[in-house]
DNA sequence: CGGACAAGCTGA
DNA sequence: CAGCTTGTCCGG
């Protein structure tokens, strides 16, 4: 069309929209028009007319060459402030790296609420410390990819002034409790935060700091210098649905696509991110320092039938202040047997074991059935408690303390009051601090059949030596074992993760397993027609309904999931997974 | 996701 | 063959 004036044609603004519609992993062009041209940059929040409604999405591209033939929409509105155009690029390779949607990433980097406009920026630095040219020299002598180990009771603060004086730093942690801690340090020491999601507008704007739980790691930080990850081993970075993007993998990549270091600090590193980066250690004195004291109980030749109490135990429960206990089993027994006839207690339907409920009746742990506790091959009503839980652990430690025991697991929402707790894992995550933590029956974890399952247990000897604090507050670790020189209790009474994954990535290597490739589960009512269409990969399964594909590396593994066209049908493919 | 539309089924 | 259900396709 000629300007009837007989200057230039004016060229039409056209953006890419991804809509904010979970089935819908698609770009759309539309047009900008005139009374919103100053709004709208990539990223920017808009609502468009897509198929005769009005949906919210994201402005992904601009200057986008309009397409003859065919009749473009305009943007309906503005909504808001969107992720900065170096997150969008980012979710794009995410999309790619989980083999997920991408507004599931665009959602997570944009603010909870509208943005509308931004407040002025919080700049302004720490003053320059000691930690800061350990920082430097570490960068220096490693390049953008540090690995921290330091120990469980070591101070992070330092780390985070240290990376803060260097430039507008990204920061994150796996839970909110320590978000919280941290930003209050850096407040105190006259740093500005913006935690996110809260702050969002404000990290928008400019902070010296930014900081947040994993999703923070999609947070706008303009002129960002440094990300640093807290707790790298930490499973919370990764996120549980699909796609179950890690933290860490991408605070990793934002670093190298800004060409700033990336720190991922850890008191036991995994052997993932051992591969990714140069590891820095503490010196032997300031590591042994940071762990505490371990008390490794060797249970082999103890009768089994002393149940879950040694007598050093017993000593611990009377002498330390508070004790906290635990045990990885719910309930109040989950295995028992006869003790007239000796019958394994199991279920009338499906022959699986059944565990004690509440009401003391028996119910079964995978059909759910449930019938008196009566034993079905003698009808006695004496039965034995092979395996015990949490419930029953607490009255019998009660007993053994002399003193009140409360219960601590995943579903109880109060904190008990009680000298001394009892609780599944869930107690590490729940309490700031304990003068003594015992686990009871460590063989779960270290026998436990995950592949990560040594890395798992040394972590939760690392979060245990957190909570009662380096060997100087005097804290003790109790471990109850039958495998005494497992890898991952040497690494913790030795306070050397390394004895742990040393061994460790020598196992994956012969077993094939990551880092040395690379693993996706793939699963869900079209997965049957997927994994067949998948080429170049190995597909192993199913399992349980559940397939897993593996390849050498994730370049080949993603590219053969990217390459088949998603069938109809529910699709969940779990990229990295954490178990399968 | 949700509207449009085509194909398939039913009853008169 | 109208009227309805079911399934597949596609959106700028």
């Amino acid at each position: 069309m000629a300007d009837p004036r007989g200057g230039p044609t004016p060229v039409p603004r056209v953006v890419s929209v991804v809509p904010d519609v979970p089935a819908i992993n698609k770009e759309f062009d539309y047009l900008v028009p005139d009374h919103l041209a100053g709004r709208v940059r990539v990223g920017t929040v808009v609502r468009v007319e897509l198929h005769g409604r009005r949906v919210g999405g994201w402005v992904v591209r601009d200057g986008v060459p309009p397409r003859a033939g065919i009749n473009l929409r305009s943007l309906s509105r503005v909504t808001g402030w969107g992720p900065p155009s170096d997150v969008v690029e980012l979710t794009q390779w995410a999309s790619w790296r989980w083999a997920g949607r991408r507004s599931a990433f665009l959602r997570t980097a944009s603010p909870e609420t509208r943005v509308a406009a931004l407040p002025p920026p919080a700049w302004g630095a720490p003053p320059a410390g000691g930690s800061r040219q350990v920082l430097d020299e570490a960068l220096a002598a490693h390049a953008r990819r540090l690995v921290l180990r330091l120990p469980p009771a070591a101070a992070l603060l330092p780390v985070l002034l240290a990376a803060a004086g260097r430039g507008p730093t990204l920061v994150i942690a796996p839970a909110v409790a320590a978000v919280a801690a941290l930003a209050a340090g850096l407040r105190q020491a006259g740093v500005p935060v913006a935690v996110v999601p809260g702050d969002w507008a404000q990290a928008a704007a400019g902070a010296q700091v930014v900081l947040g739980t994993r999703a923070a790691v999609w947070a706008p930080c303009p002129d960002v210098a440094a990300v640093v990850v807290l707790d790298g081993h930490d499973e919370r970075l990764q996120q549980g649905q699909a796609p179950t993007w890690n933290g860490w993998v991408v605070a990793a990549e934002r670093a190298a696509r800004a060409g700033i270091p990336c720190i991922v600090v850890s008191p036991c590193p995994t052997v993932e991110l051992l591969s990714w980066g140069c590891v820095t250690v503490p010196s032997r004195s300031v590591e042994r320092q940071g762990w505490a004291a371990l008390e490794v109980v060797d249970r082999r030749r103890d009768d089994p039938r002393t149940g879950l109490y040694s007598a050093r135990l017993v000593n611990l429960l009377r002498t330390s202040g508070r004790v906290v206990c635990v045990l990885n089993r719910k309930g109040r027994a989950r295995l028992l047997a006869c003790t007239g006839c000796g019958e394994l207690a199991r279920c009338e339907v499906c022959g699986g074991a059944v565990a004690l409920d509440p009401t003391g009746q028996l119910s079964c742990t995978h059909c759910g059935a449930s019938r008196p506790a009566v034993c079905l091959t003698c009808g006695s009503t004496r039965l034995g408690l092979l395996r015990i839980g949490v419930s029953r652990a607490r009255e019998e430690l009660e007993a053994l303390a002399g003193r009140p025991v409360g219960e601590i697991t995943a579903e109880t929402s109060w904190q008990p009051d009680a000298p001394v707790l009892v609780g599944t894992e869930a107690v590490l995550y729940r309490l700031p601090q304990a003068d003594a933590i015992a686990f009871l029956d460590f063989d779960q974890e270290l026998l436990a059949a995950r592949f990560r399952a040594g890395e798992e247990a040394l972590a939760l000897l690392a979060r245990a030596a957190r909570l009662v604090g380096g060997r100087e507050r005097g804290g003790r670790v109790l471990v109850q074992t039958r495998v005494p020189h497992h890898d991952a209790v040497q690494a913790a009474l030795l306070a050397d993760p390394s004895r742990l994954t040393g061994p460790e990535a020598e196992v994956r290597r012969t077993l094939r397993l990551p880092p040395w490739t690379a693993l996706a589960l793939v699963s869900g009512q079209a997965a049957p027609t997927f994994v067949a269409a998948l080429d170049g990969v190995e597909v192993a399964g199913p399992a349980s309904g559940r397939w897993l594909v593996k390849a050498s590396d994730h370049e080949r593994l993603l590219t053969a999931l990217a390459s088949v066209p998603r069938p109809g049908g529910r699709l969940r493919i779990e990229v990295d997974p954490l178990r399968f």
